[in-house]
This record gives structure tokens, sequence and C-alpha cells, in this order.
DNA sequence: CGAAGGCTTGATAGACCTCAAACACAGTGG
DNA sequence: CCACTGTGTTTGAGGTCTATCAAGCCTTCG
């Protein structure tokens, strides 16, 4: 139940993902692809939107990582999520318009844009599409959940492993890694950043990990060398991804 | 913008709660009315939905305090959320089946079941409805990743007040309290549990918070002295929380 | 080749945890 | 009415995981 290809068409990667969330029909299909999409693209740590502001169109991750990420006043940062190809991550902005977080480039991201308008209009004209959406929103939530379970009860070690593990689902889900090898853009601040730890200590999870052999990582080049032990590390279940369509 | 009354009755506490997230039509009252409600008592500390299990109806809480939580295997909690009258801490299980956490009492708990198959029913009827239940679902996410943020990368005393923070706004918003003072059925280990904190700080940092006078608890009875000092410590703005209609 | 950003390492410090015991309070029962 | 129990709160002491600070190193790239 994996998508192999490797789309690069706009309308695809936004049809590829609601296709793993409901099962659509032609019509619905059709719709997705009328629905008008606006390219942009961005450098390395840009901001997409920022805090504060109130938006009138969805982004949709083409290519890149992109994350979501709160300052504090302190100057501290904390990422609530990493964002890939087909990742919606201010969809929220359809229902709540003004933004309570900030959605910031990792790497390279080109990513196609739509208007409210236009996502409001074929929501309501097919529900099932709406219904995408929104157990996009639940699978999301699902995702924060663990994210504050490991935060807040796993030593550092598991946590480090739990997120590559979490990473790996979803990048092979979306065909983008194979093998347990993946391109991961993102540098050990903002692991450290997402895992609420110290740059220093995540370099040092990070060689635990390695020192066994259950992974290999130079630079942004990510290889699982032991799968089944690094879900033991990571005590990782993908349950919680809802990675089935809904029945 | 309050609703200052003091709803008993099922059907009540479940518009009441829709009518702040969207605002309802006379039909659209009328069909909420007529869900088939079961009610069901639960005493102090027991599970309402177990994770792994699969579900086929929601619960709305009428009364009393609920969480949703995370085991871990070696043992220790994670809470997720605190859900009180109104809130639907399993909602999710509309679209995804198995549930991924627990929901469990922390008082007792008067709480309605509603059927998927009914709220099916009403949410393709009624658009307006879906909404409300998807914006639902995207201030449970918001909230869900100030968590994430105040775990992550906020001190222990900051943490607190914050919790304290915005339970107050919530209970405020459903009329359980006024003028800072809340009857909070909490032990101080599921504060520790939700914070990702040990009882022991727990306990200290109340202290810490007392002594300057910005909170007075004794037992289940919290008043807030200092409201604005509060929010200080606490870091606390509430714009996530997304207590507005849509517009 | 120099600059910049990221990675790595060592030393020190601190926030928070664990363990253990005492205390407070409400409910129970004789 | 008063032990008795159970749960929750409080306090003290010691320990540890992780943070902070400060360099050095490595790779990339103009």
């Amino acid at each position: 139940m994996n998508n192999a290809m490797n789309p690069a068409e706009p309308a695809d990667v936004l049809l590829q993902k609601l296709a793993t969330l409901v099962v659509l029909e032609d019509d619905e299909k059709q719709a997705i692809r009328a629905l008008p999409l606006t390219i942009r693209i961005f450098e390395t740590r840009r901001d997409i939107v920022r805090e504060g502001e109130v938006i009138s169109e969805c982004c949709v991750i083409l290519d890149g990582f992109a994350c979501r990420y709160m300052l504090l006043p302190n100057g501290r940062r904390q990422i609530l999520s990493f964002d890939t190809r087909g990742d919606l991550p201010d969809l929220q902005g359809l229902h709540l318009k003004t933004m309570d977080h900030s959605v910031g480039t990792l790497s390279p991201v080109r990513a196609a844009f739509v208007s409210h308008r236009a996502l409001s209009e074929i929501a309501l004209r097919h529900p099932r599409i709406t219904g995408a959406f929104w157990r996009n929103t639940l699978t999301d939530a699902a995702i924060f959940r663990v994210w504050i379970v490991g935060i807040g009860r796993r030593p550092a070690l598991t946590r480090v492993a739990h997120l590559l593990c979490e990473l790996r689902m979803r990048l092979d889900w979306v065909g983008l890694g194979r093998d347990g090898v993946y391109d991961l853009p993102i540098t050990q601040t903002d692991l450290a950043d997402a895992l609420g730890l110290s740059t220093v200590h995540v370099n040092r999870v990070l060689q635990d990990l390695r020192r066994p052999n259950l992974i290999l990582l130079h630079g942004s080049n990510l290889t699982i060398r032991d799968w089944p032990a690094l879900q033991a590390v990571g005590e990782f279940s993908p349950i919680y991804l809802h990675l089935e369509q809904e029945s």
C-alpha cells in the first residue's frame, strides 16, 4: 500500500496526499486537479508564514523540508512538526485565520498555494474531501500527542530514536526514501529544537545510535542499519500515524 | 461573550459547545437536540476508553474532569489534555477508529455518548456542524502544540503557571468558575504527568507560586490572586485557544 | 584560501529526579 | 469518639541527566 511514484506535479502531490486519507471518486479527483495553485520557492531558513499573521491561503509542500515552530520570549525555539511532500502545515488557517505559530523552511522548499476561497468551495461541494482535510488534522494531532509523550516522559536516546523512526515511516509513505536510506536536510540544532534538547546532547545521543550501528549519518544522509533495534530503542509503534485509509 | 448559564442537560452542553465554535441556525440546533444520547457515570480514576480499542461512539463530558493520556512501557504516564464540560476527548474516533491513546477520569464524571452513525449522519446533512467538529479538532491541536512548547522549552515554574492560566481561561469560558475561583479536582501527580515533571517538583513549584501570593490552593480549590502576574510568569497569551467563533 | 556553518569534544554547572519519610486530612468502622 | 487506613501533600538529601560554555575541527563554497 505504498506509493512508489515520484510526482513533481503540484496537483499530483495534493491528489496523492488526499488519496492516502480517503478513497477519491473521479469527480473529486477532477475537482482537486482544477484547484488554482500558485507555486512559490523558498530558500533555506525562510519563513513561509509567521505567527500572528492572518492568512487567506494554504500551502502544500512539494519538495524540501519545512517545519512548524514557535519562538519563546527568551529566543528559544520549539519545532512542532517536520513537513515534507504533500504536507499541509497551515491547513488550520482555513478555520483559524490568525496563525498561532510559524511555518519555516529547513531546506530549499517548493510549495503550492491554494486560496481559502477555493478550498472552502471544494470542501463544501465534496464532503469526502472535507473528510480528508479533517482526517489530516486528526493525524496531525495524533503526532502532536506522541511528541508530547516523548518530550514529557522519554529520555533523550529514546526520543531521538523515536523521531528517526517516525521520519522513516513518513518518508517511506510518500516515496521519499527506500530501504532505510533517506535524505534528511535537518541540522542537529533542528533536531534539538524539535526534541526539547540541546544541540550538544543530540550530537552525543546520535553517536550512541551510530556506535552500535543502528544508524549511519553523514551530513544529510541517513541510513537506518538496524530497523528493529531502532524501533526498540525508540519504543516506536506506528499506529498513531494512522497510515491506512478511512474504512 | 461568555456563557453564564449552568446547563446540566446533556443536549444543552453539546449545543453550547458547538455554539462556541460556529454560529448555529435553528435547524442545526434542532438536529443536535435530536441526537440520541446515552448518559453514563464514572467514578474517579476509571477509563472511559482505552488505547487500542476500536470505538463506535463519541463521548461528551458533562460534569467532572477527564483526561487523555498515554502509558509508557516503563509505567510512566503522560497526560495529553484535561477535559471538562463540553469537551469531546475522543471525537477523533469518528475518523480514526482505533484509539491511539486512552481517556480516563480524574474525578467523578458524567458523560453523554453519541454513536458514530448518528454523528456522521448529522455531519453529512449539516456542513456547518462538520465545520464545528473540525474546528474543535483544530483548537485541540493548537493546545497540543502549546503543550509541546511548554514541555520542550519552558522551565518548570513557567510551565505550571501557564497550565493554570490555560485552565482558568477554559473553565471561565464554559462557566465553571468566576473571579479566578475554580474547583480543580486534579492531584499534583496529575499535574506532574501533564507537565512532564515529577510530583515532588510540582509541589515545590506550586509553593513558589503561592509564596508571592499569585495563587491560593487548598485541596481542589484554586484561587488566582494575581492574574496579571500569573500570566507574566507563565508567558501566557490566550490566542492559541481561539476562543472566538468562526468569522 | 578564507569564511561560515555545522559537527564534535571536554569541562562544569544546574534543573529536576529519585528515594524515603513525615505530615495532613477525609472517610471508615468499631 | 477515636483509632485506623488510604490518598494526597510536604520536606530533606543525594544523585543524574541534560544544559551551558568554550574550543577545536571539518566541510562547503564563493
